[in-house]
DNA sequence: TTGTAAGCGTTATCAT
DNA sequence: ATGATAACGCTTACAA
């Protein structure tokens, strides 16, 4: 029952060889006979031996493995960024060990810790909501791991980013709205300590600027990303006299919350009030009225922050050429934000 | 910048105290004075020290970390589930490793691999749609690897299972459609070679024999789990003259392709079909109409899964005392199977 | 209480 | 082409 594991030594002895030319032949080394490797393989699979990942990342400084740090791993589009990350780092015979936060800081520290412990040769991290500081992360520099943020980040932290562009985004989602008809339309948005949020504050504050209103007071709600209080915030705003004709959010699951509170007041949705999100959550197609939203390329995000470790960092010594990953969004206009 | 990472030596050195001592300090060994112990750790963060893992894993033949394959990640019911299996690695100070399939063999293999290498303390699988066979997932156990089957699995592999009484659950969601009114009721199941989808089967067929209508044939249809193969069976059983008038089926995926069919056909759901989905997955709730589903109770699979290790196999050297956990089901029953 | 030294399972260097 | 040996960073007998 507890037998030892299997070791390169008990292969050598196995087959009369020596425990470095067993190694040698699992790794496939140019100056060993096929025939040899063959055999050695052969026998590895026989006597069930697996490689000890602990002791060759020991000797060689490296783990093979790339670390991905986000918010919630039951978003699709957080999932869709790992599916990527996977797809490449699978290309590349590397792992991929997932951590989420939950939007708690502390968790967020925690995950670092792990990974670095861990000594993940890459961390791709999208910031958590609570996280305004980043003592926790410029420490990882100091372990000679790159960080590449993906999505949510912090402008001040020095390091190679994949993102969209969030402020086109966002101004775009207010043009097919004002094209809507739509007059009076508020922002709910996210924390602004994260540049992404503020982007998208940002392109909304300018199609405001450039629209024909702009001489009214922008309905803008900073920071209404929590559940709770966003469904405080939908309340009041529903209920008041001179209530939004649409509501543009930063993410889909704001939306789905105005959307919610729309049916139980009987708000029909999109002719009295149009709902735009962000994130193009899976659902978000199969909801009824369907729910307009950001594409944002969730897959390729993913995809690209894992080559720009594979074929940019790595590949020049962990200093990175590119320091930007922009990628397109595309509007997913749905029943939610169509009333012509 | 490319400075060498600071291990326990250069904690001593700086210190003037020996490395064998810093490592005491820092796993906070009773011999150890709480004064240096505070004194090391202060040094520690001061010089930004992290442990290696693998070198302590390699030293201590074991990682502190757990290892969790599932089919899909995106999908609430196993997000829930790592969520619960998270919180007690938590409270146990292990680190968690996930993996996904993708509903692939292959995948499967391979991600068992990673965790046999990674030299986890304890493995917990929910199996592939794809996969067949045991063979390697038996030789995990000659690793002294523990393993752990969770919601789906294979009968004949020798393993602790935490589990739902599928065959339960599955007969009360027939009860629920007869008391309905519902009388000509499909069912549209997974591949039976997973025992917990036999499961469902079995519930259904009993349900069926103990009914009024036990004369007639039933209406199963197995391994119809597969997006494309749901929707070509779903198009030829709705477009049918005599159609059923309920369609019940082993995962809420499976239900949306069946709403969304009716929806383009014009039937109305849940008068002149009702549905009736398995695993109560965050969108059921929110769709329109809802989706009755059954709930499994996630968190809570997780929750025990990750104590069958801790509180059983571990403190048990390996062999556990506890061989199934099943957990009672709740049922959803939503707008989509509600006519009464 | 503190230090010395061996060893975990690999791989890389240096021989042969 | 093949083998001996040291080293990766840590923990743990054992010694002092």
């Amino acid at each position: 029952m507890s037998q030892r594991r299997i070791t390169i030594y008990d292969l050598a002895r196995a087959m009369g060889i020596s425990a470095s030319y067993v190694s040698r032949a699992l790794n496939e080394h140019p100056s060993i006979n096929p025939e040899v490797v063959a055999a050695v393989k052969k026998k590895a699979k026989e006597l069930n031996f697996k490689l000890n990942s602990h002791a060759a990342n020991l000797r060689q400084g490296s783990s093979k493995t790339l670390g991905v740090i986000v918010p919630h791993i039951n978003q699709s589009f957080f999932s869709e960024i790992i599916a990527g990350i996977e797809e490449i780092c699978f290309e590349h015979n590397h792992s991929l060990i997932i951590c989420q936060t939950h939007e708690s800081f502390q968790r967020e520290c925690l995950a670092v810790d792990t990974l670095v412990r861990q000594n993940v040769d890459c961390i791709i991290l999208s910031v958590a909501a609570e996280t305004t500081t980043t003592e926790h992360l410029e420490s990882i520099a100091q372990h000679n791991i790159p960080l590449i943020q993906i999505d949510r980040y912090l402008d001040q932290l020095n390091s190679c980013k994949v993102l969209n562009d969030n402020k086109k985004a966002a101004y775009d989602v207010m043009q097919s709205l004002f094209g809507q008809g739509y007059e009076r339309i508020a922002f709910l948005g996210g924390p602004t300590h994260l540049t992404t949020f503020k982007q998208r504050r940002d392109g909304f504050l300018q199609a405001w600027e450039d629209s024909a209103f702009s001489n009214r007071t922008p309905l803008l709600f900073d920071d209404v990303f929590d559940l709770s209080v966003v469904t405080k915030v939908i309340d009041q705003l529903l209920q008041n006299e001179n209530r939004p004709d649409a509501i543009f959010t930063v993410s889909d699951h704001q939306s789905v919350a105005v959307l919610q509170k729309a049916e139980s007041l009987g708000i029909r949705v999109p002719q009295d009030l149009g709902i735009f999100g962000f994130a193009n959550e899976t659902f978000t197609a199969i909801m009824n009225p369907s729910l307009s939203s950001v594409d944002q390329k969730s897959k390729e995000l993913g995809i690209r922050a894992a080559r720009v470790y594979f074929d940019d960092i790595r590949k020049n010594n962990g200093i990175p050429k590119i320091n930007e990953v922009i990628l397109e969004t595309e509007l997913m206009t749905r029943q939610s934000s169509i009333r012509r």
